[in-house]
DNA sequence: CCTGTTTGCGCAAACGTTTGCTCTTACAAA
DNA sequence: TTTGTAAGAGCAAACGTTTGCGCAAACAGG
């Protein structure tokens, strides 16, 4: 650390380190001259204060932790992107965690980053959302310290626990009534990873809509997924084994979407013509696939900026708050009317 | 911060404060029985020590900071998986920040980073790979304290900056010389972002087959991009519009890949039939495209993993290095023999 | 029994800030 | 002149650790 501190400003400035502190925080009871040599002073010898010691004193360290399933999910990744600069432009920094879709391993990361005394906690995609209501450091501590958790796609689930999200509900029932609208009468739904919120929310929003319309409800139309590419391409051939097969499908994500797009194309099932497939969170990819994917959009940069605003507003003690975004159907090409309504 | 502290702990035991850190860290000189009570009582209250208090004394944060271009890029995210993981299994965390490709937010994100007194620095696809080696907090500091930074896909830029890399130069060449085996005389060549070690790199690996092969050398076959999906897109056209237009065309990456055929399949031109692309970095959606991309593997997790490790080792004080790891051609089917040479 | 070494532990300083309190000086009001 | 107040700046404690040094007791060798 031959670092410059706030001393040796100090020193050379012939005052106290307490001057130099506030003169640089802008204190008012510091006189104009002294403040101005001073911070031509620090400027001079290019001093940065220390932000752990800073850390130390305050309690307030200028970090938020972040904790997400997987950034390999454009989706997620998206959604960092948004946190990140929101974050920045807040002064803040991100500590960064993985944990790989594993609820140990997420409440591991959880954990280690409260060490690092982060300010607030945000999770992208959580798999133990009920746990951070019984995390000791964010149970016990008074209410002038706590520190806010703003949970990603999940319902608020303590009173102390933030939550935006997208209503998945009625994406989903908006892209089925489309599909409804274009003659479909049975449509499949390929779930996301069991637990998680915005699967169930979606998969509501899926029956939801094929009561309204009175579609085929056989529930050998919902098939298990866990969101990823794989899971959309082993789905076409159970899709192809029903009888009927369907003749449209709603993905969890266009990942999985682009996985079924991918099997179809190879086993020369012709989309949308034979099968119609929408996606849902409007990946950059899904514009470029063939074809290009109709799918709901989800504003991911959005919520990662609303993330931290509101996990922000919550240390500034705002009361919690679920806030929720609303989407919209992007329609591209990868549905239209089935076969035989032609 | 009603944290329980250290200073609890020793209340509590009856021992001083510096008696129960070093019990917990297994100082040999502290008896059997009183470690032993120490560390029940710490268990017992849930003491977690504060990272920062450690970090202010220590000099050490266990922290590294890691600066990338776009999360939203796969394969940024890939290597930034590695790296969280390798991180996380040796004890460190990750303080992360994005540039949005802009050289002065990269190094503004740098410095940031290094505020909170992180051990290292990685960074992603820098676009200011030179200006790290004058960064003052990196240049001063005494050589028993120097901070590492680690640069993916670049040179070493000097004596302090490590560096590892892929053998991109011979990764393109390998792409070249299979196309010009499958009997492609005209191959165009789309670049990553000016500037950028790993286009130059490709470029010249491309240029270098190019000439080995004696194949059509032409300026107008290597056109610029920027490692999109939008660069893939427009420049199908451009592809076109030469005369003869190219037979094959090796991309930058896989995202303007994936934009080239989408434009392909979107005008109606046949991927390999009238068209063999090529792309580079072998990213998840490769292996679904339509057709499936013929790319170069890049080891993304293991770069990022080795750049935490070669950071790790820095610290450790092992001189600078530049490793370099190897990829292999993935041949899918997005590439084939010329419709000519058919 | 004396000296020397080892074992076990506490004291206090240090890391770089922030901030409540105190102190001095100047200046205005009475 | 006295008193009161405001402005400007310093003292020192505090945040929660780590660690060099010192000290006492126990123990070994002679």
């Amino acid at each position: 650390m031959s670092q410059v501190s706030i001393v040796d400003i100090a020193r050379l400035a012939q005052v106290s380190p307490s001057t130099v502190s506030r003169a640089l925080q802008g204190h008012p009871r510091i006189s104009a001259e002294r403040r101005a040599a001073i911070l031509a002073l620090a400027e001079e010898l290019g001093y940065r204060p220390s932000q752990v010691a800073r850390s130390l004193v305050t309690g307030r360290s200028h970090t938020l932790g972040v904790v997400v399933s997987d950034v390999t999910d454009p989706f997620v990744a998206e959604v960092l992107k948004g946190a990140e600069m929101a974050a920045r432009d807040a002064g803040y920094r991100l500590l960064f965690a993985m944990s790989n879709r594993n609820p140990a391993q997420e409440i591991e990361a959880a954990e280690a980053l409260l060490d690092y005394e982060v300010d607030g906690l945000i999770v992208i995609s959580s798999r133990a959302p009920d746990r951070y209501a019984r995390l000791p450091r964010l149970r016990d501590v008074g209410n002038d310290h706590r520190i806010p958790v703003v949970l990603l796609n999940h319902a608020q689930v303590s009173e102390f626990i933030y939550s935006v999200k997208m209503d998945s509900e009625s994406g989903a029932r908006m892209a089925v009534s489309y599909l409804s609208q274009l003659g479909h009468r049975r449509i499949a739904f390929i779930s996301g990873p069991s637990g998680g919120r915005s699967s169930s929310e979606r998969l509501a929003g899926y029956r939801r809509a094929v009561l309204e319309h009175g579609l085929d409800a056989s529930p050998e139309l919902v098939i298990g997924g866990a969101g990823l590419l794989e899971d959309g391409w082993e789905t076409l051939a159970v899709l192809l084994a029903l009888k009927p097969p369907p003749t449209a499908v709603l993905c969890y994500n266009d990942l999985s979407a682009i996985g079924l797009l991918a099997a179809a194309a190879q086993m020369g099932v012709p989309v949308p013509d034979a099968l119609s497939v929408v996606g849902y969170d409007n990946i950059p990819l899904s514009a470029y696939t063939t074809p290009p994917l109709t799918t709901v959009e989800q504003p991911k940069e959005a919520m990662g900026r609303t993330a931290v605003k509101v996990c922000l507003r919550a240390l500034a003690g705002e009361p919690a708050t679920t806030t929720v975004l609303s989407g919209q159907l992007v329609v591209r090409s990868s549905a239209a009317a089935p076969p035989r309504a032609q």
